[in-house]
RNA sequence: UGUCCCAUGGUGUAAUGGUAACACUCCGGUUUUUGGUAUCGUCAUUCUAGGUUCGAGUCCUAGUGGGACAACCA
């Protein structure tokens, strides 16, 4: 007997579908998205639903692009978008296309038309809101709204073959004026649009709006259970109604269900906002490793399972939510911990002089690449008189609460030897230019001796300045200032854009960097975890912090 | 002047009429050649008022609060 695990209440639907209307092979997902931006967090989220529900419940999902509107979609997108699932590490059973089905909407659409459930509507668009009444205020017919079948089948005709005028007729869903459900205000189901499709190219003239295109979708491709964020929950009763127009009763009827959109906190999770970030010029692009975007969050360093993890771990809901960006934090972390080779870099440098060790003498050490992953093995790190260490790891003096290196004192230099700080050099401002030190001989990491074993408090990590490389580290920080920086009432988001979410510098690293290949991903020990950029060369590698180690010292100070 | 959805620690999610739990965060202890990791622990939760019931976070009613709906967008 297996533990039950608490199901959540999309798991739940489909639980007691199974045991009342449907089989287990009649399940089919499927993920949606519209090929008019890239993909992000939030999308990760329902990638991660659905997908996940195939692995769990075996059944197939579809990817399937929702291209009905060539005005916004782009091939760019749908290859973009590709490669983010694929990155997250899902299978898709069939790659579909809304603009695929163009024909069957339109058999049906002429079908509605027949049957007296659609009329062409040959007013403004403006005229058509006016008659749709409000939300508190029923609406009036339109004056189109009883035009013979023949009439509607005519101008339908001139306007699949591009002979109105964009935006001179819709066609529209007779249904109710005067519905508390605006959407059943007779919706328009085709509008023209004389613009090349991604796709389809100057085939079609007129295209479908989404609540026509989406439902009969899901009929078509027979996904029993189709998952969408809670705005959608209106939309329902349109989905069902059109579905009985058209549906063969002997054929699986699919079900719209809706759950709560995920927010992160200190970002913004919408196509429309990501894109004036980019536009504005706040950052560089949709893969900025700022940016909470899939190919942003790669960039950044962020691993598939991190993110995985991290939406499988918030689970599903219904009500608004706002999650912490300390959770998604967590997630990399701890997969990073068990990945990530430790290095060392050190980024904010004062020198150290080993006074007592031989000028021209260098040791290639041996240092242990990841406690957590015995696998991982060692490499060798040089040691020699001149050492850089971090500023922040020295005070000429300091209460025994500072584990790390004052005069007088000793600290472990990490895989390498015990030092004793006895004298510093300062400049004019009283700014600490080098630190002269004295070395334990015996002490050296891993040699097995009594001063070996010896128990010091602080361990730094260090570079040898002979045998340093310079690299370019970016420095991230939170994009806005505030949580939830687009609920605001009376400001824009844009208001509330940290100005010091990047920081670039210079930081000194072991020879051992040179072996690492753009998307490789280190912790700097002590410091945190860094992934190789894309704009590294062969002259200088770039590094992007993905995240800081938790640090318990910081809290104190 | 409407219809619909939602309400559990700081955050997110469980508990399916029967002892309110798990994770993150916060705080503290132990271990540690990373002030990391691991590990142990502390603090902290059912919006309000009625009702049904032996028993209500769960069911009902009302209230309060939050959200959605007036694109030829998805």
């Amino acid at each position: 007997m297996e533990e039950k695990e608490p199901l959540n209440f999309i798991e739940q639907i489909i639980e007691k579908d199974l045991e009342t209307t449907h089989k287990k092979e009649d399940l089919c997902f499927r993920f949606p998205p519209e090929p008019n931006g890239y993909l992000h967090i939030g999308h990760a989220s329902s990638i991660c639903l659905n997908f996940g529900l195939g692995l769990r419940y075996n059944a197939p999902v579809n990817l399937r692009f929702d291209d009905t509107n060539p005005a916004k979609e782009e091939q760019e997108f749908v290859d973009a978008i590709k490669r983010d699932v694929s990155w997250l590490g899902f299978n898709w059973a069939t790659e579909c296309y809304a603009s695929d089905y163009f024909q069957q909407l339109y058999d049906w659409a002429i079908m509605l038309i027949k049957d007296g459930k659609a009329y062409v509507d040959s007013q403004s668009s403006e005229a058509i809101a006016e008659q749709k009444g409000t939300p508190t205020q029923q609406g009036v017919d339109s004056p189109f709204r009883n035009r013979s079948v023949e009439e509607n089948l005519d101008l339908f005709e001139k306007m699949k073959n591009g002979e109105a005028p964009e935006g001179a007729h819709v066609l529209r869903a007779k249904i109710d004026m005067k519905s508390t459900n605006m959407l059943m205000r007779d919706p328009v189901i085709y509008r023209t649009l004389h613009k090349s499709h991604h796709r389809t190219g100057t085939d079609w003239k007129i295209f479908p709006m989404y609540d026509w295109t989406h439902g009969e979708s899901d009929y078509i491709e027979q996904v029993s259970h189709s998952f969408c964020t809670l705005e959608f929950l209106p939309h329902r009763e349109l989905y069902d109604w059109f579905l009985d127009q058209i549906r063969d009763s002997s054929k699986l009827r699919p079900k719209q269900r809706e759950f709560a959109r995920r927010n992160l906190s200190h970002t913004v999770v919408s196509k429309r906002k990501l894109a004036r970030l980019v536009e504005e010029g706040v950052v560089t692009g949709w893969d900025d490793p700022r940016m909470p975007t899939i190919s942003g969050l790669r960039r950044r360093g962020y691993t598939p399972e991190s993110i995985v993890n991290f939406a499988n771990g918030i689970g599903v809901g219904k009500r608004d939510n706002l999650i912490d960006v300390s959770r998604l934090e967590f997630s990399v972390r701890d997969d990073l911990n068990k990945k990530a080779n430790r290095v060392m870099a050190v980024l904010d440098p004062v020198k150290v002089i080993i006074t007592n060790y031989p000028e021209d003498k260098t040791e290639w050490l041996d240092a242990e690449n990841n406690q957590e992953d015995d696998s991982a093995g060692f490499r060798k790190v040089p040691f020699s008189r001149e050492l850089y260490i971090e500023k922040e790891d020295f005070r000429e003096e300091a209460n025994k609460k500072f584990f790390r290196l004052k005069l007088g004192k000793e600290v472990r230099l990490k895989n390498a030897y015990i030092i004793q700080a006895n004298d510093c050099v300062k400049d004019a401002n009283g700014n600490v230019t080098e630190i002269h030190c004295t070395y334990d001989e015996d002490s050296l990491s891993g040699s097995g001796t009594e001063a070996s074993m010896r128990k010091v408090k602080g361990t730094l990590h260090w570079v040898a300045i002979k045998e340093a490389l310079e690299i370019e580290v970016r420095l991230y920080d939170r994009l806005f200032t505030v949580a939830s920086p687009d609920t605001h009432k009376e400001k824009d988001f844009m208001e509330f854009v940290n100005p010091d979410s990047l920081e670039v510098i210079t930081g000194y690293a072991e020879p051992s960097f040179k072996e690492l290949h753009v998307e490789d991903k280190v912790q700097f020990q002590r410091l945190g975890y860094f992934t190789v950029d894309k704009d590294t060369t062969t002259e200088k590698m770039v590094f992007n912090k993905t995240v800081g180690l938790r640090d318990s010292w910081a809290k104190l100070e």
